[in-house]
DNA sequence: GCTTGACTTGGAGCAAACTCCAGGTTGTAT
DNA sequence: ATACAACCTGGAGTTTGCTCCAAGTCAAGC
């Protein structure tokens, strides 16, 4: 797979994709007279990463998991608790935004009631 | 209520207080010998301000909402407008995060069963 | 009346995550 | 063979959202 297929597949741009690649976050990619050539392999990765930076995973967690993969079995132990501790900030990232989402939920309510009074009132003037 | 208290109030940086005022996030904090002296209005105000920042909504957007505010009834339909796409964005962030959350649920499960694994043919091996 | 500490301002500095650019190479179609 | 598009690299530039700093003001305690 070419940079630009893959760039359309994800819809992230090419020059994200190499910037994550410089930045140690796709290991490894193939080259064919030096044009990158992505394999399922190196999908897999961009799906994964992709996945946990629009959850807001920053490039240095990201990286660092990455570089223990690397490393192999013996830092199994490791990777988990890098991953239970990002999926503790996340959830309650999730518990923030929801909170907020039901902040707007009420706002946009009282909106529309404050309209509907305004009909009202507009209403029963004549 | 001085800065200080707001920020303890808040959990957030008296710099950031000042910074959100700067651009227009805060409007009008009254000051008693040129010193910040927050009411119940502004408390409101900032409280708002930090919880959709926490969701993620821009400064910029934030400010566009606030100046509509300063502008008075007339615009009130562009206000809901502006909270109810800000409220669709949240949710596809929500939906994101929840899916990326899924995603390290089942990651993390498979590091725990690859460690049973392992400890499995551990004692088994003797 | 002088020191101390919390506050003020405007503006500079910084980190993260891209995004863009210049200058060069490669593969394909004419 | 040449034009063209798509790719490459290293590095500079941009945006967002703070965060820090210097120089000054103010009120309270000694």
């Amino acid at each position: 797979m070419t940079i630009k297929e893959v760039s359309e597949k994800f819809n992230i741009s090419q020059d994200t994709l190499r910037f994550y690649e410089k930045e140690g976050l796709i290991q490894n990619v193939p080259r064919k007279n030096g044009i990158r050539n992505y394999g399922q392999k190196e999908i897999d990765s961009i799906s994964f990463v992709i996945c946990m930076r629009s959850a807001g995973l920053s490039i240095e967690v990201l990286r660092e998991y990455l570089t223990l993969c690397k490393q192999g079995d013996s830092t199994i132990e490791q990777r988990k608790a890098l991953l239970i501790k990002q999926r503790e900030i996340l959830k309650s990232k999730i518990d923030d935004m929801q909170n907020a989402y039901e902040k707007l939920n009420y706002k946009i309510d009282v909106y529309y009631s404050t309209m509907i009074e305004k009909e009202r009132k507009f209403l029963t003037s004549d």
